[in-house]
DNA sequence: TTGAAAGCGCTAACAA
DNA sequence: TTGTTAGCGCTTTCAA
């Protein structure tokens, strides 16, 4: 166990010199001696002493603190988040505070600004669709608070965000289907204003277009990203004349309800139904038949995020800001997609 | 938007009185002038006013901060935890720091002491295992940190732990199977040095025995409480010469995974067999069948733990330490399990 | 390259 | 009931 009293004054007498120059050693300025530093560093070792963030904090309006912004229904998702967030900034010495927010509501943008200056926040990371709102991060930018936003898509201010192709993902997607010789094939899409469901619904019927398989309008719907909308929306699908041999959801929870759509209708999948998601969240491996998906790089945006966030934050290695932005979803193959043999 | 700059000095001058009258206010010390703190109080809404946290940490050796410790696979868990906790906390004033650990390694108390220490929390949430570890739970209050532990089963320390009956739950399930007439019921259970997976085997176990059921020793079985142990250990029940007709398992994970086995075995449920689990975590309502299962109450939990908490730091208030230690499970009855007619 | 001294915003003895 | 005076442990001018 670390001992506990030991402060910066210590240090300096222990090892000969001014606090001055111990604070010099614990931050790294490179006006200091050789010699000094080595001496300093060794003492700093010895007596395992660690500075106080508070104080750190307190004389150089610092506190050592991320904050975490989310307005997310997937609880799979922001745990992903949180440990690989974690994984990088504890390292750097740096905590996690988190915050649930309501993305919709008109005063989100005070919300998190409280929520910064309450905790002195260094700076924040903010999750879709939180991460989407434009106001939110001008103003952010306004008051100076560095952060880093996970999106999907793509931008050209690389160094604000990190960000996953989920157009590609839903591409592959298109590509897969066919391949399987499915010729009725629909999608739910999510909310369109969500910048992930716009992605992985162009990235979709695009690539479905340019192989000259347009999808029908009819089988084109606009769902809400949750299980029951996927119930909803896959029940229509399933009982349509004509009815789709393959469907394509925007995420795993509303494929989960296609699946329960199917099972309601005596379909069976994937012999008479194929169905996938996108994500690959815990329930997509889980449920049965296990989902085709598309899974999303979390853990490692969650890393590239906080890698950014602290690059930022300390102001140094602009190297480290401007690389690995972008993430790429990859197709995973499980039970619930087959051969269309019509 | 708060006004950015105002300190403690500001508030003081502009009501007339000294600074230290005003912390008397900020603090809620009862040694204030009735109008004073009225006048106080008032400049400070007026300014929106919110004491700096580092400096009070600094000055009083406090941080406002609550640290969330864990170790558990179970993403939901944590989430739900998290959302309950913060609940109650961020209107008290106080943030969550979040804290994955490994809670079989040898230096788990070093890490969380150290944990501790780094960001100067005022006290810990612990979360099962974890929690359950005794060592770890001792060396904190050596160290005079305040914690709760969320558990399942009793303790007489009250105001140490927030409690579920889980015992009970599983008692309620085993009269709910032979409600159903089933006559041969097996019980996978979870690693039996948890407590909450003894605890639930124990009320079950129990239960049946109460009613001239005991269970034969084939018909149990520990598993690991991960989806593959469910998987596995299901597949060794199904296939014994006289399998069982229901099966109890220690979590929705390993229901799901006994579900699994039971789709590739072609034994259809809840027809020819019932399964159902613990917890009620989102897996069990998306799942086919939706599973039966015993709702475990995570959210009143958490916010239980975090009154608690912030009594005991605040040591005020003996009274709100004492009460709603215990929380009750219930069973949740959906599709996994039927009526046995053979 | 190093050090002395002031001060970040607050709390806490001790007086008054 | 209120105010005065020191710090809490660190960073940061400024000077040496």
């Amino acid at each position: 166990m670390p001992n506990e009293k030991i402060t910066i004054n210590d240090i300096a007498r222990l090892s000969g010199v001014s606090k001055r120059t111990v604070s010099r050693v614990i931050n790294q300025s490179p006006k200091v001696g050789e010699q000094t530093k080595l001496k300093v560093e060794k003492i700093i070792e010895q007596y395992n002493y660690v500075p106080d963030k508070q104080a750190r904090g307190l004389a150089s309006s610092r506190s050592y603190l991320l904050g975490l912004v989310y307005d997310n229904p997937d609880a799979l998702y922001i745990d992903d988040v949180q440990r690989g967030v974690l994984s990088f900034c504890s390292k750097k010495g740096y905590e996690l505070v988190v915050h649930p927010c309501r993305y919709k509501s008109p005063d989100l943008n005070d919300n998190v600004l409280d929520f910064i200056r309450r905790s002195k926040l260094d700076g924040i990371i903010l999750l879709p669709p939180a991460s989407e709102v434009d106001e939110l991060a001008d103003v952010l930018d306004n008051k100076q608070v560095p952060y880093v936003r996970l999106v999907s898509g793509f931008s050209e201010k690389t160094d604000d965000f990190v960000m996953s192709n989920d157009r590609h993902g839903a591409a592959d997607m298109a590509r897969f289907l066919v391949s399987l010789k499915h010729q009725k094939i629909a999608m739910i899409t999510g909310p369109l204003h969500y910048r992930s469901s716009k992605e992985r619904y162009e990235g979709f019927i695009h690539t479905m277009e340019s192989m000259d398989r347009p999808l029908p309008e009819s089988y084109l719907i606009e769902g809400t990203n949750l299980y029951e909308s996927g119930i909803e929306k896959g029940k229509h699908l399933l009982t349509l004349e004509d009815r789709p041999t393959a469907i394509f959801c925007n995420n795993d929870e509303m494929a989960s309800g296609v699946l329960k759509a199917a099972s309601d209708l005596g379909i069976k999948v994937p012999e008479q139904l194929s169905v996938c998601g996108f994500d690959d969240n815990l329930l997509a491996s889980r449920i049965i038949p296990a989902l085709t998906t598309i899974k999303r790089p979390v853990r490692p945006m969650a890393v590239y995020a906080a890698n950014k966030l602290i690059a930022k934050i300390e102001g140094n290695n602009p190297q480290a800001v401007i690389q690995n932005c972008t993430v790429h979803p990859e197709l995973v193959i499980r039970d619930s997609t087959g051969f269309n043999d019509n």
